[in-house]
DNA sequence: TGTACATCAGTGAACGCGCGTTCACTGATGTAC
DNA sequence: TGTACATCAGTGAACGCGCGTTCACTGATGTAC
């Protein structure tokens, strides 16, 4: 395995466990072992370091997407909206790292192709589903748009500390099954 | 006027110019014309202040619900949907800053308490609409969670650099518009 | 097989920066008597 | 009215920290002949 695919190993390791603040070049290289030094051997700075770490989140949600069952096409974008808060519940600091445009690098090339393959992705079962009479006269890449807005704004919420106020904070499962009720219908 | 509250409205000044990443304790003193350590004469640290600038976003926020028209329930919740994507887009730092835990203290009392009653609010505006026979059985403050996360995810994606990919880019209005119609039929 | 050279990941000291915070101090203002 | 004291916002030097980045250098590996 290459140094540089270590490093970004190592960082998505570390991101995972300390969080954003706590990747910094120095903080990545002593977490791999290595001088401080080191990385920047590999990588420009650290912008495009993290933004190939940004990239690992981006692909494993495609990945998430190539994996989804079989069925409707209603079924599967559920299981696909499902999929999304999932991902972000479950890597809440990679989630926020791969919307930080201050630390990652917005043009970096990998990092826009596998963004865009996921919304991309995104639209075609949208637009799938759009074949059976859904909406049938709205834009899909607009539809998805609202409906990505959706379950985005769910998680970062949730992250966030809790959707509505300490006195009542419902599970973003049981909010999601009313924003896919409301879309879906 | 009180030393604390020009500390308070330098610091949403220069949030409002400079973004997030200028208000440190030092450019705020700096703007403010008094020296480094001024401000912590009147703040227990960086946080508090943070906290007090944070407070003024969703005193904001609360104030334009106060000051929407009159007009049906209905009518009366699209335009709070509106005015905070409107307010999100409008004050895009102060929207960042009032959702960045690792800046502000989540437990300061001034701000749990506004940027709770701006939940409230809204809440109440949902449970009006729900007398009208929309949703009737469920609690508005999960409906209420659920559509304030699909306004805020439509400001978060729209101010994190367009709601879809470069190739595509719905403005927001557009694509709040097909939100509410979704939730609001 | 042996030799000379090029490549390249990694080293570790150093630079310069901005940060939050501390601290002894100043100087103006307010207050008690 | 005058005096002694307390309060308090602000000062400016200093501390210690972690950061990204630079740079001359080392040492191992690969390559050409």
């Amino acid at each position: 395995m290459g140094a540089r695919t270590r490093l970004i190993d190592t960082a998505a390791q570390l991101l995972a466990e300390e969080g954003v603040g706590a990747v910094t070049l120095r903080g990545i290289a002593k977490a791999a072992g290595v001088s401080h030094g080191a990385p920047l051997r590999h990588f420009p700075g650290r912008a495009a370091l993290l933004s190939a770490v940004a990239t690992r989140g981006y692909t494993e949600l495609l990945d998430r997407g190539a994996a989804l069952p079989d069925g409707t096409p209603r079924e599967r974008l559920i299981a696909a909206c499902h999929g999304y808060l999932d991902f972000a519940l479950a890597n809440p600091a990679m989630f926020e790292l791969m919307f930080r445009r201050d630390l990652i690098d917005a043009n970096d090339a990998e990092l826009t192709r596998v963004s865009s393959a996921v919304f991309d992705f995104f639209a075609a079962m949208v637009a799938e589903l759009q074949e059976g009479g859904w909406h049938p006269a709205t834009d899909p890449r607009l539809l998805a748009s609202s409906l990505w807005a959706s379950l985005h704004g769910l998680a970062q919420l949730w992250l966030w500390g809790g959707l509505a106020g300490a006195s009542f904070a419902p599970s973003p499962e049981r909010a999601l099954a009313v924003t896919l009720d409301a879309y879906l219908g």
